[in-house]
DNA sequence: GTCAATCGTCTTTTATAGTGGACGCCAAAA
DNA sequence: TTTTGGCGTCCACTATAAAAGACGATTGAC
């Protein structure tokens, strides 16, 4: 599904709204980090206008991306299928923790595989999510999940709603790994 | 060598114009071919206007080439050090003919390693160089060079200067691969 | 309820991206 | 030599990208 010549103004409004979003940033900020009015971010992201390459290039900055990657994000944008060969994992060298990210780029719901091993412990902190929604359903294993001050066990086909963002921890207590997802919508 | 923030102008000039002069295009056959004014390509190439991304697009579906991989290239565009590794190599199935890239992208003098098993033939076409000097040097084997009329025969050691553009034909008399260096400059 | 803060959009103005055409500059040919 | 044609740049004009600030809507605090 490469994209060899339409016009590339819409697939990076909708990108940039992506990028900024995931982070939390409102038009104002990343204005200011950017360099970029939050006039023109806005007419971007609504496609009423073709940024300049200097513009791009300030944005792309701001995101801490390249900006050949930003547009190849950009083009990625109305991919449907994501083959389990192409899903972004990320494991973690000291302690196993995997994560892989099961959704297509750019969807609205988000679905993360996670495969902690046992007696492993991940903090998540609040900042973390400016999410408005978020899931955790546990497909195998156990997992003790700490929220604020509240404390869940979980088990095998358990499914927790998460509260007010607060800082969160995973632990496995069990002796085999903890296969679960995190379900989660933005905004 | 990533570049996550500088102004993006310079390296998309450079590109452009790489990329235009590789296929021997005119600014008018760019400006035919992309719907950008040939006024505006001018300004691109030196720096004297940031496009927009319509423009780029446009530019881009004329070089066959998604978006973000003109921008890729064009961020590639100050490497000074080609390491080995990331040489790209074609090899062709049938013939076992390969050809290395040495050269940086984007470098005024290009360098070429190619390998031609015994007996093989390739011709090279005269429409294939609008280049204005190029020398083939042997590094090992033996090599029947037919430059339009012309056959040289050339053995390890031995540098051809290549004279105006006529069909040739590189083939291989021995019983060993033949190594020799394409060295070219544009314009 | 009021007030204040923040958000995204809209408005006005300026800077510049983009176009079409004229121009000067080599080449190669007569 | 002059001529011719193709090339890239420059010029004048138009379209629009970009900035700065005003505006209405929403939200939360009190």
């Amino acid at each position: 599904m490469q994209q060899v010549q339409k016009d590339p103004v819409q697939a990076i409004a909708m990108r940039v709204k992506i990028e900024r979003e995931a982070r939390g940033w409102s038009l104002a900020e990343l204005a200011e980090r950017s360099g970029v009015s939050k006039a023109m971010i806005s007419k971007i992201e609504r496609c009423e206008a073709s940024p300049t390459a200097t513009v791009l290039g300030r944005l792309s900055g701001a995101f801490g991306l390249p900006l050949s990657v930003l547009l190849a994000l950009a083009e990625r944008v109305q991919e449907r299928i994501a083959p389990h060969a192409e899903q972004p994992v990320w494991t973690d060298p000291e302690t196993g923790y995997t994560r892989r990210a099961i959704s297509p780029p750019n969807s609205m719901l988000e679905l993360i595989d996670v495969s902690l091993p046992p007696g492993v412990r991940v903090p998540y902190p609040a900042a973390a999510f400016a999410f408005q929604h978020q899931q955790i359903w546990v497909l195998s294993g156990r997992l003790d999940f700490q929220e604020g001050a509240a404390l869940h066990h979980l088990s095998e086909g358990d499914c927790l709603l998460l509260g007010p963002p607060v800082d969160c921890v995973f632990f496995n207590p069990g002796k085999i790994p903890t296969r679960y997802v995190v379900a989660l919508t933005r905004r």
